[in-house]
Order: structure tokens, then C-alpha cells, then sequence
RNA sequence: GGCGUUAUGGUGUAACUGGUUAACACGUCGCCCUCUCAAGGCGAAGAGUCCGGGUUCGAGCCCCGGUAACGCUACCA
């Protein structure tokens, strides 16, 4: 009853301010936080939902943090937390609390936190708001794909909802692994038929619980899913509002039923809008770079693109200028803060497109002094370490140090275009050229950026492609360099990187697409 | 298929509690400047606000009904 009044309080405020403002239950000082998960590069969608808590957070003398939802041992990737911690500072968009520099709450990463979902999953299943759940993967999938067929949702049959203590008894003492779910209700005495939340952002929602699935809460590994994890941590770690993509707004109902299965309080909910490609699906690799890495290594400054991301779904007054001769839409990390308002965010999903984006970095290159943009150059570009890493596959190679640039250039250009003479092999159509270099490309996504992986993936793609190794590299080659000669190609990949190399493939499959499309 | 969300030029946004020819920025095109390319300056084209009804003197803003796009629909997040 109090979260209603709360939340009809929170309505009328909402009507009325159209400002900064705190909600009903401001006492709590407020606490926001990101939890990205180490699956690979830290992605564009990390650095504008955190740039978002950020601002909230110091809008409101809050306390903003970043928590490693590492929960999926499959899907982990040992370098990626480490890349998570370096783009975000790169970004600018520091933390208060994190593994890194601790704090109050810990710990931050959720693998350090298996006991305590283990004991909160124990108390769900005491007061009978989850279950465990006996049916093994197979079975499951079963399942799902005869409720597909059948061209019913596909939905968790709820057969171990009713399993009887003896039965749940006699699988345990013989050891079958389990799950927890959660049990929507009704059940119990709990016979409620939906969950109605309040997004800040959009009014209420609701969802009847026909359409809402067990979720699994825990899973046979003894490992928590986000769903429980999110809950439990967002509750321990005093999160006030939780500023996420719009992607979360179907699992939020399970959720809330969690807080209320724990008897805890709800934080506030924000779900912002999916940053989107040129055709509106939601922002991934294939169409975009999407990989902060990518971003840091092509030479866009952080200012410009913190100054893009708060473009997307507006937020900052039409009119405002830094200065009054200041050009328009051109703002600080520090503007924003000063003057963003959460509740002007426009919801639709706004594209990231990449040419607005360099135009805002070419206005904030151009406002360096000229040795600030010298030593921009040489800090990126031409950075010693890049130097140094060149220079080793150059040494023997060259006969005066002015022939440095005539194999190295692909290496300081943005756009390579190699003819159709280099990249098309004697024997080949241009055709099934383009078809073998997509899967080099779809191979390149999925490979370690070692040299043995590399050389082993693209091995393996050549035999079961029918392609000699000469015809393989020198199509990658021509691709990364523009030339049919270059300095060794994994090596010089190595040092170019893999986010700026996949880039590259991807554009000039999309180039040679669209040539082939004028035709 | 089910559920949810969204909908203003190619893209990002604006338009006070419904009120003049829907505004700004990027991009595009043209002109000026200029050894080139940018930058800069000037100018132009481009949407009648997803569609159909309704309310109103008047609707991008309100109501009803559609449509489309996107998201979710995992022992991924």
C-alpha cells in the first residue's frame, strides 16, 4: 500500500517538475549502478547506459557503480574486465564503488558472491517462492520445441512445481542435479494474476503472469542467473534507481517478484532507449563498430563521444549553448550533468550513426590548441608503443628508414581500399571471393587474437573451404593492407588490433556489397 | 506465434497547458573563399508529423481503431 502512495506521489511530481527531481522515498541517498558482463569488448551500449548513471549520479550527489556480472562461466572472457575498467576511465565515466577500488558493499564482482545467492536462493525456497527444478536440458529443450511446433510460447511446463517432498527428497538423495525457479504466481496463498511496475520513463506496465515463466534463478552449476544475482546485489549494494536498456523491460516482473518474494523494496526503474544500426535493429557488431576499443584505437576522444551518446534520446535542453557563440549541440561531460534532464529522454530508439559522430569529433579536434592536437596525434597514431610494434616487423625489411612508410601505411589510415586486382585471386570469381571473406570474417570474430589461434582458425576455414593457404592470406591481406605486399599479415593484424581489423572486414564487405548491388 | 515498447525530413533532436507557411543540428546539393583537400561563409532541396477515423473554430500534441519497427520469449546478460 505505501508503494502505491509512493508511486502516486511520484506521478504528481512527475507532472509537475519538469526538472531534477527525487522521488517519494528520497531520504535513501541515491545509488546507481552498471554491471557489465567480461564477454568480450566493452561495448558503446556499457558506455552510454553508464554515462547515463553517471550523470544521475552526480545530478543528485549520488553514489555511481560498476559491478561484473560474470556469472556465465561459457561465455567469459579473461581479458575482458580488465578492457571494461580501462575504456570506461578512457571514457571518463569514473567509478565509486567497483572491484578495483572496493568500497562499502562488496565485493563487486558476482563471482565472488556465490554463498550469498546460495543462502538467498535457500530462503526463496523456504517460504515457498521457488522450487527446484529436476528436468535436465535436454528435457527442456524437448520441450520448447514441441510448444514451438504447436505454435505455443514456449514456456516452462511447470513439472517440478508439483513434484510431492518425498519425490524432491528421493532426487536428492540421489544426487540429480538441479535448478531453482522462480514460482510465479498464484501459488501458495498468493494468488495474484499480475505485476504492474512504474518505468520513470513510460507510466506503468503490466504483464499478467500467464506470461511470465519460471524463470531460473539458480542454475545447476551453482551459479545464479542475472535474474537473482541483479536483484539481490541491486538490494545489498542500497541500489536507488536502476538506469538499464530497454531490452530488461520483459524480464522486470520477474523482478519485482523477486523483491516481493524477499519482502524488499523496489527501486526506481529506468529503462532507457536501444541504441540502433542504420536499419533500426539493435546496435550490434555485424553493423556497427560497437566495441569502445575500436573507438580508442580510430582516434575519437572520449569528450566527443560522450558529448554523442548524449545526443541519443535527447536529455539536454534544445537551446543550450556553453557559450552564446558556442555551436549547437556540442556540450561537456560536466554540461550534462549540470543540465540534463532524465525525464525529457525521448524513448524511441535512436540510431548511433557514425557520421554525425565524426563531424562532433572533427569540432572537438579542431578546438585543440595546436600542440594539444600534436600531442594527440603523436599519443595516438603515432604513439611510441604503436611505433615500437611497427618497427619490429619493419627492421629487416627495408634499406633506409624512408622506406618505414611504404609498407606501414595501412597502419595510419582510416579508409583502405584495395583494387580488384589485388583482392580477387587468379582463380577465383569475385563472387566466391566475397563469400570466402565473409566466413574469414565470421572466423576472425570468434578467434583469440594470438597469432597461433589465428593461424590455426584461418587453416582450418581454408581446408574446409577448398582455399590454399596462399589464396586465404593473400584475400585477408589485401583486405587489412590494401596491397599484395605487407608485413607479415597475423603479426601486423596483432599490432593493428581486432577491433580495428574485423572494421575493416566488415566495411569492405559492405563496400564491395554495395558495388556489386550498383551493377 | 505470445507479451511488451515505440513511431516528427536520410540521421539525431525541437515545437509553451492543442494556436500562424513544423524549428535546429548532422548529412546531401549549389555558390563563395582557395594551388588541392578540408575548415569557414552564404544558400537550396528534403518531412506535413506511421495509417484511418473522431473531438475541436483549430491536432504532431486529446480519443478510438489499425499498421509497422524494435525488444523479450535460454540453466545469456
Amino acid at each position: 500500500m505505501s508503494a502505491e502512495i509512493a508511486s502516486l506521489s511520484f506521478t504528481l511530481l512527475a507532472l509537475n517538475f519538469n526538472h531534477i527531481m527525487t522521488s517519494a522515498n528520497s531520504e535513501a541517498p541515491i545509488r546507481v549502478r552498471i554491471a557489465p558482463s567480461p564477454t568480450g569488448d566493452p561495448h558503446v551500449g556499457t558506455a552510454y547506459i553508464g554515462l547515463l548513471n553517471y550523470i544521475y549520479a552526480r545530478q543528485r550527489g549520488g553514489k555511481f557503480i560498476l559491478r561484473i556480472e560474470d556469472t556465465d562461466r561459457t561465455r567469459f572472457v579473461s581479458t575482458s574486465e580488465q578492457m571494461i575498467f580501462d575504456s570506461l576511465r578512457w571514457a571518463g565515466l569514473t567509478w565509486d564503488e567497483g572491484p578495483d577500488v572496493g568500497g562499502p558493499l562488496g565485493p563487486y564482482r558476482q563471482s565472488e558472491r556465490t554463498a550469498i545467492y546460495r543462502e538467498h536462493a535457500e530462503i526463496l525456497l523456504k517460504n515457498g517462492t521457488a522450487y527446484r527444478c529436476f528436468c535436465t536440458p535436454e528435457e527442456l529443450e524437448a520441450t520448447r520445441k514441441q510448444q514451438l511446433a504447436a505454435k505455443l510460447p514456449p514456456r516452462y511446463p511447470g513439472t517440478c512445481r508439483r513434484l510431492t517432498p518425498e519425490q524432491i527428497a528421493g532426487n536428492e538423495a540421489a544426487k540429480k542435479p538441479y535448478t531453482i525457479r522462480l514460482a510465479v504466481p498464484p501459488h501458495g496463498n498468493d494468488l495474484t494474476a499480475s505485476t504492474t511496475f512504474r518505468d520513470e520513463l513510460r507510466g506503468n506496465i503490466t504483464f499478467e503472469h500467464g506470461n511470465v515463466d519460471d524463470q531460473v534463478l539458480m542454475k545447476s552449476d551453482g551459479f545464479p542467473t542475472y535474474h537473482l544475482a541483479n536483484v539481490v546485489d541491486d538490494h545489498l549494494m542500497q541500489i536507488t534507481d536502476v538506469i538499464r536498456a530497454e531490452e530488461w523491460i520483459s524480464s522486470t516482473p520477474k523482478h519485482v517478484l523477486l523483491y516481493k518474494a524477499f519482502d524488499w523494496q523496489t527501486p526506481r526503474f529506468w529503462h532507457m532507449p536501444l541504441l540502433r544500426n542504420l536499419d533500426k535493429s539493435k546496435i550490434s557488431k555485424r553493423k556497427n563498430p560497437v566495441s569502445l576499443i575500436y573507438y580508442r584505437d580510430s582516434g575519437y576522444l572520449p569528450s566527443a563521444i560522450l558529448n554523442f551518446l548524449g545526443l541519443m534520446g535527447g536529455g539536454m535542453p534544445a537551446d543550450f549553448k556553453s557559450t552564446p557563440d558556442s555551436i549547437a549541440e556540442k556540450f561537456t561531460l560536466d554540461e550534462m550533468v549540470q543540465h540534463f534532464v532524465f525525464t525529457d529522454i525521448r524513448v524511441g530508439g535512436p540510431v548511433f550513426d557514425l557520421t554525425k559522430l565524426k563531424w562532433l569529433n572533427g569540432e572537438y579536434l579542431r578546438a585543440l590548441s595546436p600542440e594539444d592536437f600534436f600531442l594527440a596525434v603523436r599519443n595516438s597514431v603515432f604513439s611510441d608503443d604503436y611505433l615500437r610494434r611497427i618497427s619490429a616487423l619493419m627492421q629487416t625489411r627495408i634499406e633506409t628508414l624512408t622506406q618505414f612508410g611504404d609498407l606501414t601505411g595501412f597502419f595510419f589510415s582510416d579508409n583502405v581500399i584495395p583494387p580488384a586486382e589485388v583482392w580477387i585471386p587468379k582463380k577465383r570469381t569475385p563472387e566466391d571471393t566475397l563469400t570466402f571473406a565473409t566466413d574469414q570474417l565470421a572466423v576472425l570474430e570468434t578467434t583469440d587474437w594470438t597469432h597461433d589461434a589465428l593461424e590455426a582458425a584461418l587453416k582450418k576455414l581454408g581446408e574446409e573451404k577448398q582455399w590454399s593457404v596462399k589464396e586465404n592470406f593473400m584475400l585477408l591481406r589485401a583486405i587489412i593492407t590494401g596491397s599484395t605486399m605487407s608485413p607479415p599479415l597475423l603479426e601486423s593484424m596483432i599490432v593493428f588490433g581486432k577491433a580495428r581489423s574485423l572494421d575493416r572486414a566488415r566495411r569492405f564487405l559492405e563496400a564491395q556489397k554495395k558495388a556489386a548491388a550498383k551493377k
